[in-house]
DNA sequence: TGAAACAACGAAAACGTTTTCGTGTTAATA
DNA sequence: TATTAACACGAAAACGTTTTCGTTGTTTCA
């Protein structure tokens, strides 16, 4: 490999001083012109551009930041790193994506290797693995170490830092209130363990709302998906029981769309027999048919606004710098998956 | 911020010189059991690591690697992603993941940056508004520079580099001669305009396809799409004509989708009056009813090739190291979007 | 003519490592 | 007793920058 010009090499060509030619390569007034033009020029035509990490290593900053997310492959992320990226790249700052692979070793791996230098702080969702295990040391030593650090989505709740978070209680409020408006009774939810804090919260939104109205929880209408099973051999059950839901609230999309397949499969119709609601608007709820009804997640929001705070925090001088939580509102995105809401009536809720 | 703890911080608190801390650390027999022991007890209490940057700056390598995508939102690239840091993971390297946002500019900017010494190897799917301008300097630059590179998927020919690309054009093909093997006889494409040169390669395929089984050309069949007006209008026409087609092969999943609905709306049920065949095998394909018969393009398998070669170039001595250019084949994948193919005769093609 | 000002450059430190090559002390050997 | 070996450590260079603070040699002014 062809060797890279550096501030050396250029100095020994003119037979000067590396600082000399540093100056020249910044304009300096301390440096004659003709001097200038002709290492300038030299510079210019060899492409030399100053190494970065001599730069870095120089100002202790590397106007970097790094993103620790449990998938790669999966729409919310990629939105939320979109959000990240775009406030970054205002600001001159570049971005490093990691994946922990939902794995909580590879999730202290990779923060071991952003924490030595160079990032300058790190934004990370928790992988599902890490909050099983409920081990956060690796978060503590981070504050510890005082590198600023953004939690977002998957959050936990005892690491002091910078959070950003849906409402995920409220989006699971507003999406089973969403089946009962339209008039339906019996309403299941398809969640994830409880150890996955954002399917355990949706779930607490689901339940709120049910009792809100009166409707009584019926524990064989909540299904947790495990993931290491046939997903939708566990859905399957709804529709093989005596009375089968005529809502369904999946907290991710993907059961959503499981959950209407295997509804046309058990000859349910969406939404005429059953109403469909998911979590995140993705590419998924967007394309299918029936489209899905779904609370909007706003990732690329929370990634702005995650990457804002952030920077903030890198910014701050103040060694007790505030930290600070956002949280994000879901919005309903009513599509064809739901039936309409009845109109023949005052709706007093409204 | 605290400030981190380096070997010369431990050198002043016992005393002894920045050498004697290094050794201490690694163990080294030039030092005495007894400071070695005090000396990685009290680095271990404060969690010394070394500084990344300082390594990679006396080492002149800092085991990681750039990408380089168009996007982040879509699937394919992030399965390549995945593939590539599979392979990245094992071999002990890191991935520094950069968006271009499909406009040259930033595809420039984020390769100057990734070239000054902060990575050790670049892998680039190139912008659609570099493929349209055609300038490809800055890939030429990165090459005069001897950093190893390696593209996929959007390749530029005249680049002299890795490349792993899809075959595309067969792609193209097979998705066309399914159509044609199950009876169609009006195949229409939904293609974007040329210069995304792997719209252009598969639109090829389909071509050849019609060729070989002597169907004339259709221009009317031919839909570019431009994605800055209203897709769904392009595609429209398609069932708003005397004759439509019984065919549709989409260039991506996305058009295929829109396709389906369109037909939808305008009275023609999938698959029976139209076949719908898309490229990529994303999760809209598996999740949409009818689910998507689609042409699997591997892009986990494209990454882990990717940066199989990468590795070959970083670790290759050779000056002049010998690119190599890897076709990853196509599969078709069967699902709902299309007609069963007819076995009431002998196929002599199978 | 002497001091002061200025122009044009170089030396060196600093960022944090690793590693080669000393160097001084003690113990073993001839 | 003189030489050598082993031991335990330090100095310094190197990676590539930037920047502060000299250090020259020339010019300006009283």
């Amino acid at each position: 490999m062809k060797q890279k010009i550096t501030l050396k090499k250029i100095a020994k060509e003119f037979d000067v001083s590396i600082s000399t030619v540093s100056k020249s390569l910044k304009d300096s007034h301390e440096i004659s012109e003709e001097l200038k033009e002709k290492i300038q020029a030299f510079a210019k035509y060899y492409h030399y551009k100053p190494n970065s990490l001599a730069l870095n290593l120089r100002n202790q900053k590397t106007k970097t930041i790094g993103i620790i997310i449990p998938q790669i492959v999966h729409h919310f992320f990629t939105k939320v790193i979109s959000g990240i990226e775009k406030i970054a790249n205002e600001k001159g700052y570049n971005v490093m994506i990691c994946m922990s692979n939902e794995s909580y070793e590879k999730e202290v791996l990779n923060m071991d290797m952003l924490a030595n230098g160079i990032v300058d702080g790190i934004i990370v969702s928790a992988a599902k693995e890490t909050e099983e295990k409920g081990n956060y040391s690796h978060f503590k030593d981070l504050v510890y170490n005082g590198i600023p650090l953004v939690m977002f989505d998957r959050v936990i709740n005892e690491i002091k830092c910078n959070k950003v978070l849906t409402n995920d209680i409220d989006g699971g409020y507003l999406a089973t209130k969403h089946l009962i408006d339209i008039g339906c009774k019996n309403i299941a939810i398809l969640t994830t363990p409880d150890y996955v804090t954002v399917g355990k919260l949706r779930k607490e939104g689901y339940i709120y709302a049910l009792n809100d109205h009166n409707i009584i929880i019926n524990n064989d209408f909540i299904i947790k998906v495990d993931e290491k099973q046939d997903t939708e051999a566990q859905i399957k059950k709804l529709f093989t029981h005596k009375n089968s839901p005529d809502g369904i609230f999946a907290v991710n999309e993907i059961y959503a769309a499981i959950a209407m397949k295997t509804a046309s499969k058990n000859g349910f119709k969406v939404p005429d027999d059953v109403s469909v609601i998911g979590f995140t608007d993705g590419l998924i709820s967007q394309y299918t048919s029936p489209s899905l009804t779904t609370v909007a997640q706003h990732g690329f929001h929370m990634g702005q606004k995650a990457m804002e705070l952030l920077l903030n925090e890198i910014n701050s001088q103040s060694p007790e710098y505030k930290h600070k939580t956002s949280i994000i509102e879901t919005d309903l995105i009513f599509r064809e998956s739901t039936k309409k809401k009845l109109n023949n009536k005052f709706n007093y809720n409204d």
